[in-house]
DNA sequence: TGGATTGTAC
């Protein structure tokens, strides 16, 4: 037979648009693999099942027609079998090649059967009403454009456009395609639409995403009189889940009681997915309980929704459970739902498990579960293994970019990042929303202000200019560089801001210290009927305590549970720690953390030691230390200022200590840093660094300043440290540290009168906090350093900060 | 003669 199959193909190879011999034994060997979608199984055709009744005696042969064989030989997708009988048969009549047709789109083969449709016209048989759903169906698989267009413009031609079913599938492929303006248009010139008409157009709405367009088609078609039918509800449902719509997904929830629909499994499965989507796992969980049987997909919305709202360990539970009491083997969904689990507890041995029963039962290469696993190895801080899957994915589309360079950003390897946007620029296709959101952050951890400047003049000229998702990014990369006018700037011409554009502002405000007008922007925001969430107290409680202002930080707090029924949660108690601290009321912090209803975090033992620091209680430093490093044993930050402490008072045996203990636990000092931008570039400034070119002129303007300030900062110091040791002790002398090497450089590279605009990668020391608060005084600039944990802005002798960070 | 379009989990 396959000599005759080979002779039928080559004798076809001279026409044009037909299956070659090469494509039908990648058909064979597809199938064999299973690579083809909606591949279903190759049962005995009939022409076998005949022959054995026959040979048995069992039963009178009855005449199978040939077409009702080769009907046989599609259904059950065995394509190559199918096309060897229709190649024997005379096949003048659209019917035959219409079930060809049929076969090959529903087994997957897209491109055949476009190309069987090409054979169709070219041997004469003219395509007919039944021809066409199936032909844009295989254009819809294809995803192309392009062919649909084709198709749609002979449809025109012959007068088949207002066919019904054709206008149904004409809808269906541009909405697929994410062309929806287009399904739109030939949903509303249809003269007759039918109930397939709604739906194609209510999960058209889905497809781009649209979910809350899709819910105004459901509500209209019923207002026009149509009754919706399981299609109908199941799409509303994504809709609800798209947009997270409790509310509206609960309406759908009674439609389909009232319409008896709660009987038909898909409609269970996607109101469990509804539920799961808006956060209800309760609701979720009762319908999964009362379904039985059970089937993969519902398993699978389980796992998944587990995995969304933050229940890792219901979500493996739940995959245990689908193998020991259903017997189900996972499938490529369920691996995809259940990594996310992985990724929030940090289970890297499970994530490497799962890879690897992905690669033993053969569900790689797929591109979604590739994307998945970069996810998961990013987030576990395995960036090799990213880099890996990454490397070995075949026509990385957008998503999986995105997902390496999201790995990069989240693990504080920018500069990797960087690069990998570079690279993305130059694909063919154009960098969306998830790429700029995720590359912003890193402009302002490189303190790369023209990077960002470049982003947001590419986005501004993109169609992404009034996307809110990405101009919040951007108020917030501008504020972390400094430039906390521009971030006004394009908050103000927002188009559409929501209630992170608001937390975002004033966020920013708060981090460089003015509370004043990060108060003013929160009345605003009421006034403009936003609701603050539980975001906006963090911005509101870090702004107070910036800015030092203590009697409005305890009046939001208060105001939280009383006038928003917002339950403070541990960022709102940092927050409030940190202004405890501003107030030297250490007993009342060390209560406040004692008495909140969380274990306290690293974070939280932080706060209180930066509030011992600043009031010199070494004794309560060691405390919130020790609790901290049982937390977080490599703390390095927690390590320094704790040395910096027993340095002020002139502990050198607790200094040296502590030197020891990070050499044995193979910790280092983060290695200080600071950067100007000077011409569009960044110059990078390293304690006594002589790097740079102008670094004669910078030091002598270093001299200079020294000099003016030099007595001032160990006249200050005098009670407290002592010179001598100092002296001895220090290695590097603080008149030399990065921050003032930036500072200087910076006088002599901006316009006299404008502000100085440094950024640090450490938090700026007490030294230069004075010496650069003396200089804003003797060269009246403005001097602005962003350390790494607010900005100071230095005037006159003052900085925004009120001494305390 | 017959046949076609819409659907759940990523």
């Amino acid at each position: 037979m396959a000599a005759t199959l080979t002779c039928a193909c080559f004798y076809n190879s001279n026409v044009a648009g037909m299956v070659s011999r090469k494509q039908l034994e990648t058909m064979k060997t597809s199938r064999k693999s299973g690579l083809v979608k909606n591949r279903k199984f190759c049962k005995s055709a009939s022409l076998t099942r005949n022959r054995s009744n026959d040979e048995k005696g069992l039963v009178e042969p009855r005449a199978v027609s040939p077409t009702e064989t080769l009907c046989n030989f599609v259904d059950s997708g065995c394509m190559g079998d199918a096309l060897y009988l229709f190649e024997k048969m005379n096949h003048f009549d659209s019917y035959l090649w219409n079930v060809m047709i049929r076969g090959l789109t529903n087994n997957g083969f897209f491109t055949e059967a476009i190309q069987f449709y090409g054979r169709m016209e070219y041997e004469g048989v003219r395509a007919d009403n039944f021809t066409y759903p199936l032909v844009i169906k295989a254009c819809t698989g294809l995803l192309s454009l392009t062919e649909g267009q084709k198709v749609h413009g002979k449809l025109v031609k012959i007068g088949l456009d207002l066919d019904v079913y054709v206008c149904n599938s004409l809808t269906v492929m541009y909405a697929k395609v994410q062309c929806i303006e287009f399904a739109e248009r030939m949903f509303c010139e249809m003269t007759v639409r039918d109930l397939v008409s709604w739906n194609s157009m209510i999960n058209g709405f889905v497809s781009v995403r649209d979910g809350w367009s899709s819910l105004v088609c459901f509500w209209e078609m019923q207002a026009q009189g149509m009754k919706p039918d399981r299609f109908s509800m199941i799409s509303a449902l994504g809709a609800c889940s798209l947009e997270r719509c409790l509310q509206s997904g609960k309406e759908i929830h009674c439609h389909v009681l009232r319409c008896g629909f709660q009987v038909d499994i898909m409609v269970q499965t996607s109101l469990m997915d509804m539920y799961s989507k808006c956060n209800r796992m309760d609701y979720a969980e009762r319908l999964f309980d009362r379904m039985f049987p059970k089937n993969v997909v519902a398993w699978n919305a389980m796992i998944g929704g587990y995995a969304l709202n933050a229940h890792p360990l219901h979500s493996f539970a739940c995959l245990k459970k689908m193998q020991d009491a259903d017997n189900f083997s996972p499938d490529v969904i369920t691996l995809i739902n259940v990594l996310p689990s992985c990724a929030q507890l940090q289970a890297l041995l499970e994530g490497r498990s799962i890879h690897g029963y992905a690669i033993r039962k053969g569900l790689l290469p797929h591109s979604i579960l590739e994307t998945s696993l970069i996810d998961m190895y990013g987030e576990c801080g395995a960036l090799n293994l990213s880099e890996r899957v990454f490397g070995l994915i075949n026509g990385k589309n957008l998503v999986c970019w995105n997902a390496m360079l999201a790995a990069y950003v989240q693990n504080g390897w920018n500069s990797e990042a960087l690069c990998l946007f570079r690279v993305i620029w130059y694909q063919p296709f154009t960098p969306d929303a998830f790429t700029f959101s995720s590359i912003l952050p890193t402009c302002s951890e490189l303190a790369s202000l023209r990077e960002g400047k470049q982003i947001h003049s590419f986005v501004l000229k993109s169609e992404l200019g009034i996307n809110t998702f990405i101009l919040n990014s951007i108020i917030c990369m501008y504020a972390k560089c400094g430039e906390l006018g521009t971030a006004r700037e394009v908050f103000d011409r927002m188009l559409y801001k929501d209630v992170i554009s608001w937390n975002t502002i004033i966020m920013a405000y708060a981090i460089h210290g003015f509370g004043r007008i990060a108060v003013q922007l929160f009345s605003e925001m009421k006034e403009k009927g936003f609701k603050p969430n539980e975001s906006t107290f963090v911005s509101m409680l870090s702004s107070c305590s910036i800015s030092g202002m203590v009697n409005e930080g305890w009046e939001y707090y208060n105001s939280m549970k009383r006038d928003y029924n917002i339950d403070p949660g541990i960022e709102h108690y940092g927050c409030m720690i940190d202004l405890l601290g501003r107030t030297s009321n250490l007993e009342l912090a060390k209560r406040f953390i004692e008495e909140m209803p969380f274990l306290p975090t690293a974070r939280i033992w932080g706060s209180l030691l930066t509030a011992s620091r600043n009031t010199g209680n070494i004794e309560l430093a060691e405390l919130a230390a020790k609790h901290i490093l049982s937390l977080e044993h490599d703390n390095t930050g927690c390590y320094v200022l704790l040395s910096n402490m027993y340095a002020e008072a002139g502990k050198w045996q607790d200094v040296e200590r502590i030197k020891c203990l990070m050499i044995k636990k193979g910790l280092q000092r983060t290695k200080g840093c600071s950067l100007v931008e000077f011409n569009s570039k960044t110059c990078r400034f390293i304690n006594e660094d002589r790097s740079h070119a102008e670094t004669n002129m910078i030091y002598d303007v270093l001299d200079i300043i020294t000099r003016k300030i030099g007595e001032d900062i160990y006249l200050h110091s005098v009670t407290k440290f002592r010179p001598l040791d100092l002296g001895k002790r220090r290695a590097n002398s603080p008149q030399k540290h990065s921050v003032r090497l930036a500072i200087s450089f910076g006088l002599i590279s901006t316009t006299i009168g404008s502000p100085v605009l440094v950024r640090k990668n450490t938090r700026i020391c007490n030294d230069c906090h004075r010496a650069a608060k003396k200089v804003s005084e003797i060269t009246r600039r403005e001097i602005i350093v962003g350390d790494s944990k607010v900005f100071h802005h230095f005037r006159d002798g003052h900085c925004s900060c009120g001494d305390y960070w």
